[in-house]
DNA sequence: CTACTTGCAAATGCTTTGCAGGAGA
DNA sequence: TCTCCTGCAAAGCATTTGCAAGTAG
């Protein structure tokens, strides 16, 4: 691990990219264009994408290199893969990049926003991870997603 | 284990076959044999199963027909489908069956492990709901994974 | 020049569906 | 008897991989 200190997740900049290249580098995985675009994406959308998603959003990136792409992403620690309600898969920038947050997750259209949690809360979990210690296992992180209907769904049926 | 009017899930004996079967019913469906055996395999592993798991474990119904029923008893509102961490559907009992509870998930082997959360999370969650609807969302439930290592995991590596 | 990357197409693996026979109410 | 359920096999999708050519360092 080449950097230390802060996990400060405030990169509107280049810094995103620099780490990003760093993490490929340790890998022996180049920061190439295709990768970049791909992180700017994820970036900008600021909420999960599905493949489709990003497919139509790059546009010039076949789907197939997306792909391996993101899964190169994801093991670089870049981005992460969540699991979608329904069964395709959604990416985005890794925690550390983007910030820890949660979900609001549509039940009716899919549709998935992020959600920064209160402080309060955050330490509920923390300690809810203490306590799932006591049972062998060790708690590295956790994943909080809010089910229900987003405002469109609610005025529209 | 009281028989309280709340909205206790306490249900270990038939009660839940009856619910189930009223459930099923009230979508013209039936209660048949496989369908309880895959009832009652959800409850005894009390913990979520995936599509492998159930087929193994009940050994006679078909992968098909245990897909199939499973979507049934989803609908239902009987069972519930997870998205694995992997790209596996895990299911498990819905949550006014067995119970409101949460999962550890092991990034190592995929396994899931149910865990009932203090009351104190429970609060501050409903608390983050709340918050949420100030957006237009309409909250209606949660899912909250904690990823880490098992034991077992712990040991091996 | 030597890896790592890319794109296409074919393959994989989980899940769904068509169909004909069987069973419950 | 009518409708729902079951099993098998084939179809569907999202995702992965083999391979040959392209490109960064």
């Amino acid at each position: 691990m080449t950097s230390g200190a802060g996990d400060e997740p405030d990169l509107g900049n280049g810094r995103l990219h620099e780490t990003a290249a760093a993490r490929l580098a340790a890998l022996d995985q180049r920061y190439t264009h295709s990768r970049r675009v791909l992180v700017e994406t994820m970036q900008e959308a600021a909420r999960p994408l599905t493949m489709a998603e990003i497919v139509r959003r790059t546009d010039r990136i076949p789907q197939s290199s997306a792909y391996r792409n993101l899964t190169v992403l994801c093991a670089a620690g870049i981005a992460t893969r969540l699991p979608g309600a329904d069964d395709q898969g959604r990416f985005e920038l890794a925690e550390d990049l983007a910030g820890h947050h949660h979900h609001l997750v549509c039940v009716s259209c899919g549709a998935v926003a992020d959600l920064v949690a209160a402080a309060r809360l955050e330490r509920a979990l923390r300690e809810a991870a203490r306590q799932a210690a006591d049972s062998g296992f060790e708690v590295t992180g956790h994943r909080l997603d809010f089910d229900g209907r987003c405002g469109e769904c609610r005025d529209a049926g």
